[in-house]
DNA sequence: TATTGTTATACTCTATAACTATA
DNA sequence: TATAGTTATAGAGTATAACAATA
């Protein structure tokens, strides 16, 4: 029982550590996108919201009218995945799914004010988060690092 | 057909991008790691290694006897969701699982002259895909990045 | 009583085939 | 025939509870 007090804790397991992965650039990549990944559960938890409903909200938000096809393709997931977010957002009143005349087989997505409302305090809180996760960045520095990170996405293309 | 005015091509369903999204510094980390992961995927597959699996035996080939609680801690993930990964590798002859006299509750993992062999070679592929991956940098530019991605990590702490 | 490895389970995310209604 | 939205389903990845063996 003399086993507690002000000592952490009996620790007879030797921690070991991912040093042997850190020299993959892509491996600190995902350790990053983890970090901000939880940043971001945290923030939208409360609000009822998850990354995808969040990321759809702020492209029908900016593409009022867009369809599902178009929403999936820039959210990249298929379409099948995308229903049941849609549903879950005209659920809550937050977006609509009104028919296209001219294409009966389409719907056209807009956000209703509740919709606006939400997404509008959701950014605010995600910036004020991302803002305290890049407190140690100047902006140059917060420019530069998603500059590099845009070259990594499209690498220069080698000849031959 | 020819209900949309200005655009020249059959081409009805407008592509719709991911710009409003772009503004978060999060996103375009998720974005880079996708890359990276794909990049990951096609240079693994082939060895019949998935990233968990190619992760366990880098870190048991860097510290060599250590159990499966302590791999699993280094690898993030939980110890239930380890058994299989380990039972995976030890059934392709690539690690091995020895108990420990001095408790017999643990197994000491040690990679086989075969897990050995495939780690080398699947880290030399994956360095070559990072290469490619990352063509355009300078060593500089990619110190410089992977500092920045610690940074993240590990936020400077704000006095409140 | 606590810990290691394990089983069972569940929930999320993602991917594919096939159906319907429209075109 | 082709497309938009949908359904069903299956595979990863990840999380927790509980158990047997051992400490």
């Amino acid at each position: 029982m003399g086993k507690t007090g002000g000592d952490t804790k009996k620790r007879t397991t030797v921690r070991v550590g991912d040093e042997a992965l850190r020299g993959f650039v892509g491996y600190n990549v995902k350790r990053a996108m983890v970090a901000f990944q939880g940043d971001l559960r945290v923030v939208l938890e409360p609000l009822g919201l998850r990354t995808v409903t969040f990321s759809a909200l702020t492209l029908v938000d900016e593409k009022p009218g867009l369809s599902q096809s178009q929403l999936a393709q820039a959210l990249a997931v298929e379409r099948p995945n995308l229903v049941a977010v849609i549903d879950e957002l005209s659920g809550r009143g937050l977006m609509t799914r009104e028919r296209v005349p001219t294409d009966r087989r389409t719907y056209a997505l807009h956000l209703t004010e509740e919709g606006r409302r939400i997404l509008v305090k959701a950014t605010a809180d995600i910036s004020a988060s991302e803002e305290k996760r890049l407190a140690g960045f100047t902006p140059a520095e917060r420019d530069l690092l998603v500059k590099m990170l845009n070259q990594i996405e499209r690498p220069a293309r080698g000849r031959s």
